[in-house]
DNA sequence: TCTGCTGTGTGACGATAATCACATTTTTTA
DNA sequence: TAAAAAATGTGATTATCGTCACACAGCAGA
């Protein structure tokens, strides 16, 4: 028996189980099983196969692959209530993408059978999860275009706010609420360690950011501004 | 009436479309409507409403969306039985891309209105939906690590090859059978007119291709050899 | 055939960012 | 707490590409 119920879960309630069915929400938490996951640690592996699918409690977990030389790029970022999986399971035999934990992370695991069972019986779960993919898909053109056309500069500014956006801020309401490392944020821009080393100086210069030991603190100006050269 | 019936319509067969009921094709061969476009002509326009799906009979289409200084990217190339504004009609109001034709085509339109109600009757319709959006952005994401780690060489040549088997060839069994202008390719790639220029003569320099005229020639070297550098 | 428009080629130049190499700091582990 | 490992900072150097400027080709329409 589960520790936790679904119909209790606070993530759930802006998930793509928001409007699920009680006796839908029952079968997926009989299936269900809780997987915690410390920082570092992956939840799913590149090359693997998929065997369900996955949906975040609490965390913060980085979706990336290896490109060449066997350079990391993270093409995804995860919260609470979001879905990690889905993509391979309708695509692919095979992951095309690890998770790794960029915090201690709560997670969900639905099995694949349960999972498209459901979705037979459900049409409504499939409309919710080709709405996720519309929105990732969508959210990835725009990161194309960006990489495509921007500096590094902006694109790491871009960056920095999307984090404060996406994983929020401490009590101060500046400083971005996640650790990543500078390899990290590279990878997460698209450029190298030093260069992000650089450029957070720089724009710290510019009072866009305050750099507090590991933590960034997101400045007004940045959010307002067009901080452009 | 409609001059054309898609049971008939051989695109179909490799679409989303392909194992549909009778029933349901029926009531979008009723619903549809034929649209023919000529090169450069737009089939919908970034910041519109879409009004519906389109499923490309014949033809071959630039995906693409305005960037800084209203630089273009293309994100997508469509052909024949592929479908488009899926994304849109799932994710949004309005499109974040334009659709513009590289080569006249030949489309239909299926409303918005037929196409929900078909959907809802149809499960496994949302499913080759969904399949769709997976493989796309399974796509996306790499051309995200592609575009952030190699070079414009490299993304070049992985953008002739991708053309090579996506549209074809002419009897040579090599020609390239697109003619984009090297705008076009650069907005692909993501660089610039002056570069793709000069790497498209270093290519043939190497034997990798060769130019005729407008036209592209794939050599074998590039699709067999390690051509790096 | 002239005119203009669009597309292409080319050179010169500069800037952005990658690479390499090593020092230093911080964190982890034994 | 000492030692090892991981992460970060910094300088010097180089390469790739973008930018600008202009010449020229090809094609459409008047």
């Amino acid at each position: 028996m589960n520790a936790f119920n679904c119909s209790d879960c606070i993530a759930r309630k802006h998930s793509i189980f928001a409007n699920c069915p009680k006796d839908t929400l029952n079968e997926i938490n009989l299936a269900k099983q809780e997987i915690t996951v410390k920082t570092g640690e992956d939840l799913f592996h590149e090359g693997k196969h998929p065997r369900g699918l996955l949906c975040v409690k609490e965390g913060k977990i980085k979706v990336s692959q290896l490109g060449y030389d066997g350079k990391e790029q993270i093409v995804h970022l995860i919260k609470d209530g979001d879905t990690m999986g889905h993509r391979a399971l309708f695509d692919d035999e095979i992951y095309s993408c690890s998770a790794i934990a960029l915090d201690e992370s709560e997670v969900c695991f639905i099995p694949k059978s349960t999972f498209f069972e459901i979705l037979s019986n459900n049409g409504n779960l499939t409309i919710e999860i080709a709405k996720v993919l519309a929105k990732e898909l969508k959210e990835a053109e725009h990161v194309i275009t960006t990489t495509s056309q921007l500096t590094v500069k902006h694109r790491l500014i871009n960056t920095l706010v999307k984090l404060y956006h996406l994983y929020g801020y401490e009590d101060d309401n500046a400083t971005i609420n996640i650790k990543m490392t500078r390899d990290d944020i590279a990878n997460l821009v698209g450029t190298t360690r030093e260069t992000v080393t650089r450029k957070l100086y720089e724009l710290q210069d510019q009072n866009l950011i305050k750099l507090k030991g590991k933590k960034i603190v997101i400045l007004e100006r940045i959010l307002l501004e067009s901080y452009l050269d």
